[in-house]
DNA sequence: GTGTGTGAAAGTATTCACAGCC
DNA sequence: GGCTGTGAATACTTTCACACAC
């Protein structure tokens, strides 16, 4: 009863920080560290240790009592939790500045994230590359998804054109979204959407500020 | 004993909600409506009417029963909240696709933001209008911050020089720092401190697609 | 002794449900 | 009748504290 059936069970705040744990204990394998303990870790990412504890406990025993967790080990628990132990194929939809910077993202393709299209409606870079082979004719997008199996299509568009591509992909079977337009995007289609905000950010950072 | 004092007793959870309502806000107010209940209002944002109507009460009494609530009044009050009722200087730290994306972002402006300086360690792109006037060499950042208050700085160095860079703001006395780096950036000094983090939202995405 | 794994306790956040006002 | 504002109830998250394994 370990750790690939009852994901339901994790509470969505653990999901976030496994990855953060990843990023640290790769960056502490990278300098020669084989074991750490809780306590380590959690002085490295800000938390508390029982944190990191439970955390880790939905999902099985990765630690050694008296020693701490074996960090190649943990590596590739935490890669198998959180379904890196395969790939996923990801298009980005707008290939102004922002596309293009994610394209170029390095720790994109590390991960097992297989950047395998760019969409755009502008006739003027269709062909161009901007990170991702040749740009694609948005209004080839739904041939596109019924030839390729796309995981993760990522909306850096303009926020008019937001919701409509997020509309085509999420009908055209897309299962996720990550979007980067300023709009809160909605689906009635079951779809998993995570939004970057640059505008909610700074508000919230504005708020904060103002006390 | 309304909004402006008792801000820590505000949850956390809420403050970003109430940036997707002013954003909702402006939209439907765009539209010409006057009036909106906390349901229409929940049913645009997807939350529960309960938690708008809730979000607000830490804030004082903005609605009428029995009616709703007065769109204009609802947009001032909170721009209030939010300390958006006054401008705040924005400093971007490197130039790159990402910077340059978020330097030509338009809402920036449009909610008081003020983009003041963009700054550099490539001399090859000092001078350049990179969307916020001429990149300026990251050697004299401490002159410029000594010069001009800034109240929030954007980071969109890669991450080896995140660190150092926002170790550099902080101790010249920035208060508050948004950090696009894919660093779990942290600091001992007492500061106001937001992450962006592709690989963790496409990790996160990636957790829920495997289930 | 050291440090994990985990029930129990404490702390936060969301949702319900209704009194009170329009 | 309709809709807000809010205490009370529920649900979720984090932290504590300790039994147990090394």
């Amino acid at each position: 009863m370990s750790q690939s059936s009852r994901k339901q069970a994790i509470p969505t705040a653990t999901v976030p920080r496994l990855s953060q744990y990843l990023r640290k204990l790769q960056e502490v394998q990278s300098r020669g560290t084989t074991t750490i303990s809780s306590r380590l870790m959690a002085d490295e990412v800000g938390t508390n240790p029982a944190q990191i504890r439970k955390d880790l406990s939905y999902f099985g025993e990765f630690g050694i009592r008296g020693v701490g967790y074996d960090v190649d080990r943990l590596i590739t628990e935490l890669k198998k939790c959180l379904g890196l132990n395969r790939s996923w194929n990801v298009i980005i939809i707008g290939s102004g500045k922002l596309g293009t910077a994610l394209a170029l993202y390095r720790g994109f393709q590390k991960q097992g994230f297989n950047l395998i299209g760019m969409f755009d409606a502008d006739a003027k870079v269709i062909g161009k590359d901007r990170g991702a082979g040749p740009v694609l004719p948005i209004t080839g997008l739904e041939k596109f998804l019924s030839e390729n199996k796309v995981h993760i299509a990522v909306v850096t568009t303009p926020s008019a054109a937001a919701q409509e591509v997020i509309d085509r992909v999420v009908a055209a079977g897309v299962p996720s979204v990550l979007n980067f337009a300023p709009i809160r995007a909605a689906s009635d289609q079951p779809v998993i959407l995570r939004q970057v905000d640059l505008s909610t950010e700074l508000m919230t950072l504005s708020f904060y500020l103002d006390k």
